[in-house]
DNA sequence: TGACTGTTTATTGCATACAATGTGATCCCT
DNA sequence: AGGGATCACATTGTATGCAATAAACAGTCA
């Protein structure tokens, strides 16, 4: 969804700020689900006006982490590991989705295009690099399913788990080691052009990435949530 | 995603009326893709001040009608006919999956439920009631697969078309004579918690309405996209 | 002529003040 | 004491001004 600026190394504005700090604040188990927050309470704790928190709080609502009700100010959604466990239900399903369309399409180019960023990924070294261009091959591969509003979803999940890895810092690392291979696997079969073949092998990617992730949140809100 | 009020019928905000505004334009084929909107043009435009114009802007960005840049304004994504398959493409997506799990879960409460909405709505007279309880029904559905994320992004779906409708009045309307026995055979299937049936019979049901609303996007864009 | 740099301008980001609105409590009347 | 109206407060919605930033442009030096 959001273009990246070449090279940003910007200042966070305010508004990116209290996003992460919310998700922060969350992942971190200071507020559950049914908490609720208002614009003057986020402004004092994080330190800018009400108006950077109004877009926070509203890019939070379309995150799906809060909910917005009228003066009742914003109630934080259930988030446990079963949460997160549909929450990548979701992401699958949209993306093992792309993965049969993108196989059905696969022309010459769009084959050299990923096998590029896949060689890329693996010649990675930093972790933050890693996950660029890890999120970089879903997106040529999401794009290559022909439905611009699909691959759009697709980068909203994106953005959202980047959010949850940004929050907490570079902390969650070690992932790709299996994701390599379950990566050359996906190529392979869309490669070959058989739709279900990819889609199940985006699918088992998929399963590995959600059980990592579940496994890490439940270090992390010890027994505060379900 | 919104949680409706008791009885409504407050005046729309200017954010409102901004985003319906766009979208009205954006139908009637004011706007094309590329287009650019600056925050000054459209305050200026719908005779409001920035603020709601960023929020509009910003809601409009996450309903995929148009994308922030810096400092370059909102530019419009393309809008076509072939962009609002691709629409009905993930929409299908999510609420075939959607029935799906809710076939396999379906216990008597939830049936009857169900049964009470369908009833409604086959009494239903005015358009206006119509959508509602036709929205209600897809909402109780979605509920039902026991995935509240998913249950979200089927409601965003939900509130892009009732955006649309809005935008251009009540015109698209009498949709519903198909309508009902597609709702029908759903609803039949789910109770066999059929989980393929109810998948399919839902796949057929957007694809009647997919049908039904692009030829009602062909008749107001005659020619000018795609 | 062409590229580079300083300046100007357009545009967004943020803060503050104010208006509108809903909510809850209080107080009065019966 | 109970119910309803009223008032105070909390919260959101909007307008405006200013600061920061990036893009466009022109002017200069080789």
């Amino acid at each position: 969804m959001l273009v990246h600026p070449s090279i940003p190394s910007r200042k966070p504005s305010g508004k990116t700020r209290v996003v992460h700090g919310v998700v922060h604040g969350l992942l971190k188990g200071h507020w559950q689900g049914g908490d609720r927050l208002t614009e003057v309470e986020a402004a004092d704790l994080f330190q800018v006006s009400r108006t950077p928190v109004r877009e926070a709080l509203m890019e939070l609502t379309s995150m799906g982490i809060v909910e917005l009700r009228r003066n009742c100010g914003a109630v934080f959604l259930p988030f446990g590991c079963q949460d997160l466990r549909d929450l990548y239900a979701v992401r699958s399903l949209l993306e093992v989705e792309a993965a049969r369309l993108a196989a059905e399409r696969m022309d010459e180019s769009v084959i050299e295009t990923l096998r590029q960023k896949f060689e890329a990924l693996r010649r990675a070294k930093a972790p933050d690099q890693e996950w660029r261009l890890d999120r970089e091959l879903h997106t040529a591969i999401a794009r290559a399913s022909g439905n611009p509003r699909l691959a759009g979803e697709i980068a909203r999940y994106e953005d959202l788990v980047q959010t949850f890895r940004e929050a907490v810092g570079t902390v969650l690392s070690n992932i790709h080691s299996t994701s390599l291979s379950d990566h050359l696997r996906i190529l392979r079969k869309l490669k070959q052009r058989d739709s279900h073949a990819a889609g199940e092998a985006m699918r088992l990617h998929l399963a590995q990435a959600e059980q990592s992730a579940v496994e890490a949140l439940a270090k992390m809100l010890p027994g505060t949530n379900e």
